[in-house]
DNA sequence: CCAAAAGTGTTAGGAGTACACCCATGT
DNA sequence: ACATGGGTGTACTCCTAACACTTTTGG
């Protein structure tokens, strides 16, 4: 199989949003080191694919997910960060829409499997997967205030109501739902839809749309989304 | 010499201050490939060390500095950005106040030099360097507006006045001098000393001394510096 | 006395924040 | 009718940005 970096992986952290929490997805260790522990989805990186090519083909074999967004995290390094042999590990975290994926399993991640965030951190991490975790979440609540990222997490379609949940939700505190309202709504960036919700109880709201492109071209001139 | 790692590198870029410019620290290649052009001090990674042991150790080595800051950036993976094999960069960039500082040839690098940073990015840069480069200023000056790392780009002793110049080089632009310097001021991190500049003409200036262990007890407690 | 750099206040406009009620819908 | 979630306006405060003259010093 590879051979030129026989010691050198990706780690991938990836958050998904649903119920209204976020998770990570975590993949139970069936050998040692860290039997039964729980570890960050990874894998060598092969001869001639870059670092995120690489974490794209894992993510796909292992899990069978497609990510929405990747994001080159940081580089560990130290030199006994796996107790077996000297190994560096170049992690990312990514998100996606989880409501229209399918999680499977494959020889290597029999047990793969969507973990509410402040429950991750409390199970038993295999190597340095914690402090990893850690650094992708904080960088994750840093990004989401200035960079259009959240949409990234929810489905095509969504209502105002879904997208401040999530911020509330990555945020882990409570926001001020008309400031935040008036807020993103004066980026004009959300292309009302003709849709409403409905089959539940309470008053049906307007169904939005991320305008990307919008986006893209306004970020060329200069502007600047901030929460 | 080093064997588990044979085709990882660290590659630093530094910057210092000084004439009122930024300039960064490139090195004249004397070999094949881009024999002639210039490239950022790197070196591979060794086993038992981490990559900023590296980096501290390589540029010691290689040109005898010693970092007042550094962080890592980004870990560049395209298969094909060393012509020659297969090399992946973890790439760091670091501060120094270059003012007491001698810089020294070695064996490796017989041509290191402080090239003004305007000036580096019209340099036929080897590899994939200048993408590096940009990566490292764009960094640097996003982090000088929400962390205090300017300070680490001056002598311990400096004028508000020099302060400002640096801030004005780094972010390549004009700033009104007197909402910068309330600015400053107001995060009480500034101690002032009893010295006072002199021997040139004009007013003499107050110099001043960054508190950074009242700064680290502040950020603890949620403080934010923002310029 | 002149050139150079340091130092210093005020104001107007915009952004952020805090806050509470009515509306539409399904059960 | 009631419970649930959606939608909206105002006032106050604080921060930002724009702006120019006086002071001190060396030559």
């Amino acid at each position: 199989m590879n051979n030129k970096f026989p010691n050198i992986t990706v780690d991938a952290i990836v958050f998904s949003y649903f119920n209204e929490k976020i998770h990570v997805l975590l993949i139970k260790r069936n050998f040692d080191p860290f039997k039964d522990n729980y570890a960050l989805p990874g894998a060598f990186i092969k001869d001639n694919e870059s670092a995120d090519d690489a974490v794209y083909r894992m993510l796909k074999d292992e899990t069978g997910l497609n990510l929405e967004y990747l994001e080159q995290l940081y580089t560990f390094t130290k030199p006994d960060r796996d107790p077996r042999q000297r190994i560096i590990s170049i992690a990312y975290y990514g998100l996606i829409n989880a409501t229209n994926q399918v999680l499977k399993t494959s020889q290597h991640a029999t047990e793969v499997s969507w973990v509410e965030i402040k429950e991750a951190f409390k199970r038993n991490l295999a190597f340095d997967h914690k402090e990893i975790m850690l650094y992708a979440l904080q960088r994750l609540r840093n990004k989401l205030q200035y960079e259009p990222i959240g949409f990234d997490l929810l489905p095509e379609y969504f209502t105002i109501g879904e997208l401040y949940n999530l911020y509330c939700a990555v945020l882990d505190k409570g926001l001020d739902r008309r400031n935040f309202t008036r807020k993103i709504l004066s980026f004009e960036l959300l292309k009302e839809t003709s849709f409403k919700t409905g089959g539940h109880v309470g008053r049906k709201a307007k169904i939005y749309e991320f305008d990307k492109i919008n986006y893209d071209r306004l970020k060329k001139v200069g502007f600047n989304f901030e929460i």
